[in-house]
DNA sequence: CATTTACCTTAAGTCCACTTCAGGTGTTAT
DNA sequence: ATAACACCTGAAGTGGACTTAAGGTAAATG
């Protein structure tokens, strides 16, 4: 099965234009032309998502493309596409975890606005502020201050 | 207590010409000076902290000087800035998700490619490799290929 | 047969969040 | 007193990831 960049685009929902720069950029070694115009396979398919992934765990273009040209190497880059996820899998996890203390940060401050405006003021929360407040809130609260 | 801009650099291990960005960007809404130098207060602190977190949720700096704003207004924005924090935990909440893909498929990827180096080849690998992977990675895999 | 459509290229432009530069002031240390 | 610091400003520069513009080819549709 081969698609035109097109079909890619309304398939991935991303523009022609990225499609073209990433294979500028290399990050389809493989891909094949008939009299100039790309053909994509489903290897193309399978690395557009494994680009798509890595773009979300914070690679560069440029790490991407490093990682892709280790592909097409074949055996004798194993170790290296190995330490290069697992360098990833480490930050991904960092990444979580940042994100679960930001989480809880806004989830204080959600409840906080809410009662806010049950209020009309931010006396009685100023009062309760750095150590009385409701139990569930107090975890948030010190989940997202590092306490 | 106050800090000078260099204290907070330190404190933060945020470049001085970060915070100079973020003060000409009106992050710093009630950012006082003494001849003409920037005095730092725990109020500052407290913003400092809000705007690391509110980057971090993805918002951009227009709308964290919104926010600032919104908070220098006082009581008549607590509604705006409730609805401001339960987009931002929802969107969240959706990034963790998100994140959670690709940390399976990061995971999937790291067996994967151990199990090449062991192999020296990704015969079996490619044989498996729909369907009949072992069951914990089969579930990587298929979350991270949402099936 | 003309125009619309889908593809192509190279070069320049955009957006965002900083960062660097050039030049200046005021206080402290040798 | 001179140099080293820490602060200041406004303007220009940077880096990354696209996006847009300008101009062209080739097949297909009215």
């Amino acid at each position: 099965m081969t698609y035109s960049i097109g079909d890619i685009s309304k398939m991935y929902d991303i523009p022609v234009s990225t499609l073209r720069y990433y294979d500028s950029e290399g990050l389809f070694p493989d891909l094949q032309r008939k009299s100039g115009i790309r053909i994509f396979t489903d290897r193309e398919l399978d690395q557009l998502r494994m680009i798509e992934c890595l773009k979300k765990s914070g690679l560069e273009i440029r790490e991407i493309r490093q990682f892709m040209e280790w592909a097409k190497q074949g055996s004798s880059t194993y170790q290296q596409r190995y330490e290069l996820m697992s360098r990833q899998l480490e930050s991904i996890e960092n990444q979580i975890a940042e994100m679960r203390k930001v989480q809880a940060m806004v989830q204080y401050k959600c409840w906080y606005y809410s009662k806010a405006i049950e209020d009309g003021n931010e006396d009685g929360l100023k009062e309760m502020m750095p150590d009385h407040l409701p139990e569930d809130i107090q975890k948030l609260y010190d989940l997202a201050h590092d306490r």
